[in-house]
Order: structure tokens, then sequence, then C-alpha cells
RNA sequence: UGCCGGAUGGUGUAAUGGUAGCACAGCAGACUCUGAAUCUGUUUGUCUAGGUUCGAAUCCUAGUCCGGCAACCA
């Protein structure tokens, strides 16, 4: 993919918290100077613009700090995780523009380590193997405002421990029989410090290691240990973790890790009119809602990709909105700000119309058609030039006409004039009803060459009814309805899906629209931004998702 | 009633003891063969109360409010 993005795309990098904490390690010649980050996703969703947010972080930081940031999954629970997955992700971070190199790891691949700083651990008598039921240990846990209890296998001599931990590996217990626990503290304020469970029996296939293993570490004990493991110098997460960090700090302290790298968390984004927890998308493709993880109202990477929204724009998206340690509603506005402003410069100009009105020109000249010379792109003199026919009968857009207009109504009424876009002046002399229903069936206007002098306030776009041809076009409208689905807590988000969020309509294109190709942009002039849909389009058959609507200030004025 | 974190216009952020700035959104205007884009102007803000200081968004104290934490999930 080409990069196309420009210096004026890409605000000045703010010097965020993260980037200031680094400023600082290297000028205190921590890490030796290196700049080592890691994107780790658990292979059980699709990525979204959530994560996109995590990946601009942590492989924006070592391009710029001339580091490195590792891709590794984090695939330590096989319930829910499937290579489908860790395709999606491979495929949705090379999109977004980020090249991990060789560096691709997974925790899987750390499973036979993680089980020997296991074993260290219950040597030094820093875990021991706990035969407390999952209820007993919900109620030794304690709560938040009092201290728990101390299990009764807490004093196990380390040798049993080993001894069950290495039967426990064997495959001599039933799942959720034992479990391998920290030894911390169960007075500890924080319920993570409580002797938190470290590895569990769980007879699942993982997508990975097969049937190797009948125990697998939780995250709190493996993401520490592989940050260690790969020399991670700065592991940025999401401030959900951060009651973890004490626990992360802890494990690479008892053991003879080989590096103990710095924990950060950030906020994670929010998104207006959308969701962004991989459950509750899961949950509208399960239940159908939307057509899958790439519908393109999905606010995942590949929906995203299907709707047309370049990878700068939303790499300048994950720029513009910063870096905190607060929570906070980005508003969508802002990413279809992005996504406009890039492809306002980038993508060609063609004519469409949606919602088509006929027209015929009473004085049109005796010949078949006239050519006229149109732009592709105002913004890109690079772009070059096409011929479009212009014809006796067109198309324009419905509601470029009024037969009744308001005030301040620019564009076509009865008796009035306008402006054809490339193609001189229409002027409105009858208006030819439907006899059955009343409805405006076509209008007779008598027309006028570009060269001469009428006066109109408005340019409106057509297509000419012999030439155009019928193409396929979603538009779409926000997924929800409100600004924060999941603003009530234990309500069911789904009732404020917005009924109205895909509506198709049968546009007629100029033919130039004919040899788009699958994934490229047009703006149909006056109207929006379009993206040959991947999936659906056809040689010679495209079909076109509304990428954005061009802002209308049309809809208030009139 | 616990612990951790946080609070700057409508929204997202910057300013790290020295003129509260930028972007989005809004509004108004200019320009325009896209009512787009572009350009110009503009409304709106430091959670509260004390304190330190010549000077506080920034430091201190107390309070208020918000988020997270009680999976053998990540």
């Amino acid at each position: 993919m080409s990069d196309t993005t420009t210096p004026s795309d890409t605000p000045a990098p703010s010097r965020h918290f993260i980037r200031q904490i680094i400023d600082r390690d290297l000028a205190e010649g921590k890490n030796d100077g290196r700049v080592i980050t890691r994107f780790p996703p658990e292979p059980n969703g699709y990525l979204h613009i959530g994560h996109a947010k995590s990946i601009c972080l942590n492989f924006g930081l070592a391009e710029e700090y001339g580091g490195q940031c590792h891709l590794r999954y984090d695939d330590t629970n096989p319930a829910a995780e499937e290579m489908e997955y860790v395709e999606a992700i491979e495929r949705d971070v090379r999109w977004l523009g980020f090249d991990w190199g060789k560096h691709h790891y997974f925790a899987s691949d750390y499973f036979e380590p993680f089980y020997r700083y296991a074993e260290e651990l219950i040597q030094k008598g820093k875990a021991y193997v706990c035969t407390l039921s999952p209820e007993a240990f919900k109620e030794y846990r304690g709560v938040p405002t009092r201290p728990g209890k101390e299990s009764p296998s807490r004093n196990r001599p380390p040798a049993e421990s080993l001894d069950l931990f290495r039967r426990m590996r064997a495959g001599k217990f039933a799942d959720g029989q034992y479990v391998l626990r920290a030894k911390i503290d169960m007075a500890s304020p924080n319920l993570h410090m409580r002797d938190p469970v470290l590895y569990r029996i769980k007879r699942i296939h993982h997508h990975r290691t097969g049937e190797d293993w009948c125990i697998y570490p939780m995250y709190d004990f493996a993401h520490c240990i592989s940050d260690a493991i790969e020399g991670i110098t700065h592991s940025i997460c999401t401030l959900e973790f951060e009651v973890h960090r004490p626990l992360y700090d802890w494990i690479l302290e008892q053991i003879s890790a080989p590096a103990h790298p710095q924990q950060i968390e950030f906020a994670r984004l929010n998104l207006s009119y959308t969701v962004m927890s991989k459950r509750r998308l899961l949950q509208l493709v399960q239940e159908k809602h939307v057509a899958g993880w790439d519908d393109p109202r999905m606010p995942t990477i590949c929906g995203m990709r299907r709707r047309g929204y370049p990878p700068e724009a939303i790499r300048t998206f994950c720029e513009t909105i910063g870096v905190t340690k607060y929570d906070s509603m980005t508003e969508m506005e802002l990413l279809e700000h992005c996504v406009r402003e890039n492809l306002n410069k980038h993508a060609l100009r063609r004519m469409a119309v949606l919602n088509p009105l006929r027209v015929v020109i009473t004085n049109f000249p005796d010949t078949p058609a006239i050519d006229v010379k149109a732009v592709n792109n105002p913004e890109d003199t690079d772009a070059g030039t096409r011929t479009m026919a212009f014809t006796r009968e067109l198309f324009i857009e419905r509601e470029d006409f009024a037969e009744e207009p308001p005030p301040k109504f620019f564009r076509l009424a009865p008796g009035k004039s306008v402006r054809l876009r490339y193609a001189g002046f229409l002027t409105c002399e009858r208006v030819e009803h439907d006899p059955a229903t009343g409805d405006i069936a076509a209008l007779h206007c008598r027309w006028d060459p570009p060269e001469t002098k009428v006066k109109v306030k408005a340019t409106i776009h057509w297509v000419s009814a012999d030439q155009a041809r019928e193409i396929e076009v979603r538009l779409y409208d926000r997924l929800f309805t409100v600004p924060d689905p999941m603003e009530v807590k234990d309500a069911d988000f789904k009732r404020h899906l917005n009924p109205r969020s895909l509506s198709t309509v049968i546009a007629r294109a100029e033919p130039a629209l004919l040899d788009a190709a699958p994934g490229e942009s047009f703006q149909f002039e006056r109207t929006g931004y379009f993206c040959a849909d991947m999936k659906d389009s056809r040689p010679g058959a495209p079909v076109f998702n509304q990428t954005a609507a061009l802002k209308a200030v049309r809809a208030k004025k009139g």
C-alpha cells in the first residue's frame, strides 16, 4: 500500500505522558536506549478501532524511537481462541500500515518457560497448589472492604506443591480440581494480590499446542513473563490493568526473569454511536444484527476497510485523539473528519444519481450526444480529466428539484435555472406528473450551453439517461441511535440499534464508475464518498458502500 | 465504609510556576461550476473551598464527582 500521508495530514505529535516517560528513560540511559513495545491481542475476536489506537501507539512509538514492536498473541486461554482470528489480526495490523518484521510471537510458544518459572516460584515457597473448591476460593478471597482468609493449602510444603503441580501437568486431576496460586497477601487491599491463581486445569484443545497441555497459565502470570522473555521495555496496556501492575512487578521480582519491563496504562478509546467490546460485537454478529465482523457499520478494522476508511485516516485519527489516563468519549465526527480530509485529497470524482428524476431537454441540438470534459479531482491536477456524454434525457437528483421551493432553495424549481456540472444550464419549463399518483414523473427543461450568461446559485450533478448504468449503492447511518449505547449498565444495548443503519438504493451512475476496482474509493459529487465493495462487486458490476456523506449545509438552509 | 486511577469549552486534547492554545462540532461571513473543499471571524473551559507564591490549570490541604478492581477471562 502506498503511504499517501502528507505532513499536513498528521498533527504535530503531542508529548503525551508515555512519550515523556520514554524520553526520561532514554535520558537516564535506561534499557541501554532501547524501546521495545508489543501489541498483544488475544485471538478471540476481530480487531476494532480501539485496538487501532493501541496498535498506532505501540508500533508508532517503536518507529518513532527507532525501536521494535512485537506482535504477540496472548493465547493462554484456548476456550475461544482460533486461528481464524490470528489471520484476521495480522491482515488488519498490516493494512493499518505496520510491520512487526520477524517479531511475531505467541504466548503459547512460552508454555514451557512459563512452567519452569512456576516451578521456580513453588521451590522458593512463593506459590502453592491450592485444593479449595471454586466456591470456597471465592469465599476465602473476601471482598474489597474486608480482608480474605488464608487457604488451608497455603502452608503446604514446597516439595508437596511441586509434586502436585507436576501431577497437574501430567493430567492426574480433573479440570478445576486444583490451581496453582501465588503466595502473596490475603489481607491486601488489592484483590489481585490475594494469592491470585497462576495456573488452572483445563482440558481444552489449544489452537496451536493441541492437547500438549491440560494446564494453562493465567494472564497475570503469562503476560509479564512474555514481556520479560522478549525484552519488552515498555509494556503498554489499558487502564483496567492498573490494579494488576503490583502483581506484574511481584512475579518478575520473585523469579529469575531476564528483564523487568515497565507496565504503563492508558485510557482505551470510546467512540460515540457504537460499542467497543469484542463480546458485544460478537453478539451483533451472532444475532445477525449486522452481516458479519466486516459489516461496514461495524467499528472493526475490517468493517472500516470495507466501508472505505483509508488506513492513513485511521492513523491520523489515532494521533489526533491523544493518549491520556482518563476515560473519555470521542465523537464519531472526528473520525469522519479524518476520513473526509483524506478522501477529499485522493478520491476521484464521479457523478451518480441516487434518487433519479428524469429530465427531458426540450431544445436539445440535433445530435445524439455532446461530449463534456469533467475534472477527475480538483484537489489533484495529476488525476486528469474524463469525457462524459451529455444527452437529451438526463437523470438529476429528485431532491435537487422542488415544485414549491422553500426560501433559500438554490436548486431547480419551476421557471428557475440551475447549472449542470460541466454541462451548461437547465431552466425548468414544465413539470410532468404521473396521472395516477400525482408524483413528479419528469421535468421538461430548456438547456443553455456553458458559455451562456445565466445567473444561478447552484450547480447540480446529473447523468445521461441513455448512458447511465444502474449500480447498487448501500447507504449507512450510525449503528446506534444514542451516543453511548452502554450508558445504562445492565440494560440491553441492542435496544438502541438504529433500524435504519443500512439502506440500499439502485443509483444511476456515469459509465466510468463501472470500471471501479474492488476497494477503490470515489467521491460521488455533491453526495459523498463511496467505496467499491471488496466482497460483492463483480467485474463491470461494482457495488458501492457509502464511506461518508459530504457535509450537507443545504439540509439546513433548505 | 476498601484499594488504585482520574477531573481543562459541547467533544477530544495542549500548556509541566509566567498571555489558557489546537482540533472536531456549532455559529457568522468570504470564495466557489460540488450548498463540498478552502479561507476568515466567533460562542463556550481550568470540579469546589482554602493555602503557598509577585504570579497557580500546574505545588499543598480538605472536599466533591467520575472510572476501574471481588473470572480458575484477557
